[in-house]
DNA sequence: ACCGTGTGGGCGAACGTTCGCTCACAGTCG
DNA sequence: CGACTGTGAGCGAACGTTCGCCCACACGGT
């Protein structure tokens, strides 16, 4: 458990009879104007020592450390969970290291997060934290510092964005329930000051339009993403609106909540309430009933974010539209109805 | 978005008309042998250029990068989400940023993620990932390398630990059950070959035999921490023994299968079968029923781990014994009772 | 014998810090 | 008035690499 003494490449070059910028150039740099014993040699030493290059000392040269900031926020939502873990895995396999930095609730460490992040001098960074939208001071800092890309708006807008369309997902959510005959439909949406919801909440009531049905704003309540504030919203619906027959939610960890508030208010689902919400995370299925959800494609969103941010490292162009990525009804039981 | 060229100290240095060493000492060393005035000068200066100050060039002088390194499972898992978050942000208050790794499925790029770890130089690691119990080579580089903390064991052992009593945990929640009358008490296990697994199912025993029941290996079903895989074993359980009339079951993740299986199966929670399950993750609550649980101090072990951590990165000896946190049995309805 | 051309490897410089020593100068004391 | 002390700041070296230029040597052709 000592703290263990690293061997350089200089010692490793020493037992091999060669100047460590030889020993650098077959172990670690390409330019190979060697010969295959010397190699050989050197590789060997290399081995027998156990050498481990430095990339802190590499990175200072190349000015590059080969390494991507993320910031997550509190991450009891599973799906952003599952967002940063692909994007982390994706930055892996392309040889970059992932430094990340959790918001504590609220967000009000957004900044020292960032500027974490820029003293170790990370290539870029993935902004995956909602609550990031409403932090002036974190977009100006990215902004400003390099190559970003965010899973959501980030204010001031100018960073590239990779995330799906949520207006379709509201659409495609409310429709199904219409499909359904439902006609009272509700909503228990996310925080109404965040871009997601209110486009959410434009699909809802472009799809109510569409059948001809006035959106009623009693049906619709704000909850804060969290089971625990879906369920009270839900509770709040059901006394407002009883004849409530359906929910759309805007998340599937709300709609924990909202089964949650549905069971104890009596109403069976789908019998008294239908639900579909949103995200499709891994236990969607595993709940009572199983949960009907527009499944967003988390997981490639986090891929898709490091392979746009690896390739502005590189150089190529920032794109001037977001990347929105397609996303799709899975039919279970919560909604009653296996009509497509 | 242009890659953004870092201010050096040096050109704040130059702007002050000090050399770029007196001004390094103003800005973050500690030993101010400097006039008042010329240090207002260095940080105005500073200041007004944006400087950031590069640690990656002070990683190499001190030897230390003030970075940890967090080895994690795939996190669909939320209870070792919970723990990997705390530790980082445990980590981030004593001025350490944290490098993480996610093992694939299965966990087999253990080793390569240690190496990323070990070549960036982290000053310490936190090993948060069941899976790695199996792996060998991650074990030996681990323990070659420098400080480490686990929060499971690791083979070869060696490595400090911190946790909970696992043995208590299946006693308390198997004690609970009996408490309630009672005796068909069936139990949906972890991985058999994980050291959790074996101590919760000793504490299950422990508490069986106090009570003059005789453990029944038809009654112990194992699954692989994931929903589905509960579900499934549930529904064998369920078949080779209909007179079962409780479970406990391993983790909250895997109740989450459990309660879906039984609801398949046409058998009421807690009427038909009580269930009680270990962790309490934050949503066990909002399940349906609510989940009886033993709350394992997820956070805490996080946190805690990282302290331990760093206490040894200080040169503090390591801790003979593994720190094992207590937990405590919260009764919702899932158990159908109230008894304590 | 001379010049060019490869080939294999050495070597200085640079990256941006920290660390500790040196040094100039002014003030204080005997 | 000289020696000592303390203060403020400078400066060389080092951390472990990469990068590109330089050099020695051998070989082939004229």
């Amino acid at each position: 458990m000592a703290q263990r003494r690293y061997v350089s490449i200089k010692e490793v070059a020493a037992t091999a009879g060669v100047s460590f910028q030889t020993a650098s150039k077959v172990l670690n740099g390409g330019d190979v104007r060697v010969s295959a014993e010397t190699a050989a040699r050197i590789v060997a030493a290399a081995e027998r020592l156990g050498y481990q290059p430095n990339t802190i000392a590499r990175s200072l040269v190349q000015r590059s450390t080969a390494t991507l900031g993320l910031i997550a926020s509190d991450a009891t939502d599973v799906a952003i969970t599952l967002a940063s873990v692909a994007a982390e895995q994706a930055a892996r396999r392309h040889g970059h290291a992932v430094l990340v930095g959790h918001l504590a609730p609220g967000g009000g460490d957004g900044a020292s997060i960032v500027r974490t992040l820029i003293e170790r001098r990370v290539d870029g960074v993935i902004a995956a934290a909602p609550d990031l939208e409403e932090n002036e001071e974190v977009g100006e800092l990215l902004r400003a510092h390099g190559p970003t890309v965010s899973l959501q708006s980030i204010p001031g807008g100018g960073l590239p964005l990779v995330g799906s369309n949520h207006r379709d997902t509201g659409r495609i959510a409310t429709e199904h329930l219409i499909g359904l005959g439902h006609e009272a439909i509700g909503t228990v949406a996310g925080l109404f000051r965040r871009r997601v919801t209110r486009s959410r909440l434009h699909g809802y009531e472009d799809a109510l339009r569409q059948a001809g049905i006035e959106p009623d704003e009693g049906l619709v309540a704000e909850a804060d993403w969290t089971p625990a504030g879906a369920a009270a919203a839900t509770k709040a619906l059901l006394e407002r609106r009883p004849e409530v027959t359906a929910l759309f939610v805007h998340s599937d960890m709300m709609a924990m909540g909202v089964l949650s508030a549905l069971y104890e208010a009596g109403r069976r689902v789908p019998a008294g309430v239908a639900v579909v919400s949103c995200d499709d995370i891994p236990f969607a299925q595993f709940l009572a009933p199983p949960l009907s959800t527009v499944r967003v494609p988390l997981a490639e969103t986090g891929q898709r974010a490091v392979d746009l941010l690896l390739r502005m490292i590189a150089g190529d162009p920032v794109p001037d539209k977001p990347l929105l990525l397609p996303v799709e009804l899975i039919v279970r039981e919560s909604c009653g109805g296996r009509v497509t």
